[in-house]
DNA sequence: AGGTACCGTGGGAGCGCTCCCACCGGTGAT
DNA sequence: ATCACCGGTGGGAGCGCTCCCACGGTACCT
């Protein structure tokens, strides 16, 4: 419709050959100049530069995308729902990471859901269609099959929340271990004594660090560590409940519990409170992601805090890395990158 | 490379014009199958189908958006993190309504942050770009450009939070007024009299109506308003320590609160305990947003909740409809949707 | 019989960009 | 002076798709 001269065609935004015009150029300068390249003289980019300024010109994605083979785009790929992702804080937090981080760059972020077998089948088209250059994976089940369809499609990937030690994809996490080890020190530095530990969900890789760190802490003060002070827990309240309800017949007199997260310790806190103890006065708790409820429930709660954000900066930073090594498409060879963050202990009136 | 015949070029996905040969067809022929046109007949969409099923050809979204002038992308557009939208149990519920009611369509979903000026910048250039078909505003303040910016560039977007009575854009909103009533309602058949109020940010138009809802709820059941039983608030915890400070050294004898929100109920809660109030037998307390911290506060809290997934649905519902009106181009006159969905009171032990 | 209509179809043109090759003129080496 | 070279540049080709026009064929009318 209308496709006439230079410009104000009908909702029309200029196009690189309107700027060239403008500009006194060919096509090819001003794209050298759009895309930073050095062999432009300066004369002409400031030409060019001024073209563009004057005319508002933004390049058409889609023609980039079409001519160039690459998208600018990357994907956060959320699992179902039901994950610990969608909890707070971690959903939020992430995404301010990764979104602060990719400001500085022309890539977008689409949010993709993989929840449902249509949704996970629309996301594999997705990508053997190749439309994103990169991905983000977050909080994925051991058993899932996509990081292994991501390796084969060569997707540059990272994922947050490696799936074991031996994570292939290039991952970013928190220290876990360290803060594990973290939270029965400062138990154990209240002079607590019988320090009980309801675990996360123990098919996910960081909650089994946690209790490497428990473990550890205790064993390198030079305590025995008690296998039944290890209850399974499972990230959930009523996890919670029911291992300290079994954690407290099995050690009416434990002075001290670490939970795997901050949803199982106000399960514990109940158990604990209409058992009679009182907290921190006979039993401390400790608990895991320094959540709203946390900083809410009453006494306060301590906590471990992972620095989100920073997690989420630090995916983008890596995964940009790999697309940029990818490029070239020639120098392989880059070795897998495993970032870990460090946890913080914040500590609050429960212990 | 290795640009040959049908299939299996390096990471080559297939293009239109191999299903085409593939099925014996025309290109044309091809695209109208793709695109569900009916003026195909049922052997050459089968044969078209076949096709596209053995070679696994998925569309070139890049192509397709050069040569249609769409993009089948609609942005979330998410202000300065720290607003409310961030907090739990907004933005993931919403998210999941969103991503359940797109997972039916070929629309993908950009997550834009517009918080700093830079981001804000990116923002205008990227729709000035048309770069989405449409728009998710979420949270976005009274004097928010946005809106009018959307508006001016004919851009169909959706709001979740109307700016005010007289909000311009297509809307999605709970039932504010409606939440606050049920909240102040159930207070009053509970047998309380003194019931204060504290407030949400009053520039937000929700904030507002709830206190409307307050208002009538007293009236209509006989009761008068006092005016100084209403305490400006903001959303924060710190806000409701304040406020309640001032209504109790007002009111002594105030026997329920109605807070603009659950965190603001934490803050009410903290205060109404250091005086000595014990809740629920001395004071009610309602909360807003029915979020985790109303279920694990102690006592848990009574709360009302907004139906956010069915809202984010919505959303997507009304957008994807003002795309399609006006993918024709012809019959504007739609007139401006608004729907409201209802909010439920969750009683819990604080009332 | 010829005319008109319309359905189903093929394929040209073109969307706006990147990539790359060819070309120009000015240097420095021979 | 001659040649190779290189920084800077212009513009053709083509990415994979949609849009639309034109075409053959059948069906139905007059």
């Amino acid at each position: 419709m209308a496709s006439h001269g230079a410009r104000g065609r009908s909702g029309g935004r200029p196009t690189l050959e309107e700027v060239a015009a403008r500009a006194g150029v060919g096509r090819g300068t001003v794209s050298r100049v759009i895309n930073g390249s050095p062999r432009v003289s300066d004369a002409t980019r400031a030409a060019v530069e001024a073209a563009v300024a004057e005319l508002g010109y933004v390049p058409n994605t889609a023609a980039r995308a079409l001519a160039a083979n690459r998208t600018d785009a990357i994907a956060l790929v959320v699992p179902e729902p039901e994950t610990r992702f969608f909890a707070e804080p971690y959903f939020s937090d992430m995404l301010r990471g990764v979104g602060a981080e990719l400001s500085d760059t022309e890539m977008q972020l689409l949010l993709i859901f993989a929840g449902s077998d249509r949704e996970r089948q629309r996301l594999a088209q997705y990508l053997a269609a190749h439309r994103v250059d990169g991905v983000l994976l977050v909080s994925v089940h051991a058993d899932d099959p996509l990081p292994d369809l991501l390796a084969q499609l060569e997707i540059p990937a990272v994922i947050s929340g490696p799936r074991s030690a031996a994570e292939t994809l290039t991952s970013v996490d928190s220290d876990n271990y360290g803060g594990g080890r973290a939270a029965v020190e400062h138990l154990l530095a209240g002079g607590r004594r019988t320090i009980a530990h309801i675990t996360g969900r123990l098919d996910v890789y960081g909650a089994q660090r946690r209790v490497d760190g428990y473990r550890d802490a205790l064993r390198d003060a030079g305590h025995g560590v008690d296998e039944l002070l290890i209850e399974p827990g499972d990230f959930t309240e009523e996890g919670g409940r029911r291992a300290m309800s079994v954690l407290l017949d099995r050690y009416p007199a434990l002075d001290a519990v670490f939970a795997g997260s901050d949803v199982t310790a106000a399960g514990a806190r109940q158990v604990l409170r209409e058992a009679g103890r009182r907290i921190p006065d006979d039993v401390a708790l400790v608990g895991y992601d320094d959540s709203a409820i946390a900083r809410h429930m009453d006494p306060p709660l301590t906590s471990v805090r992972q620095p989100i954000v920073e997690m989420g900066r630090a995916m983008i930073d890596l995964l940009l890395a790999e697309i940029a090594d990818r490029r070239p498409a020639v120098s392989r060879g880059l070795e897998r990158r495993h970032a870990v963050l460090p946890a913080e202990l914040v500590v609050r009136a429960s212990s």
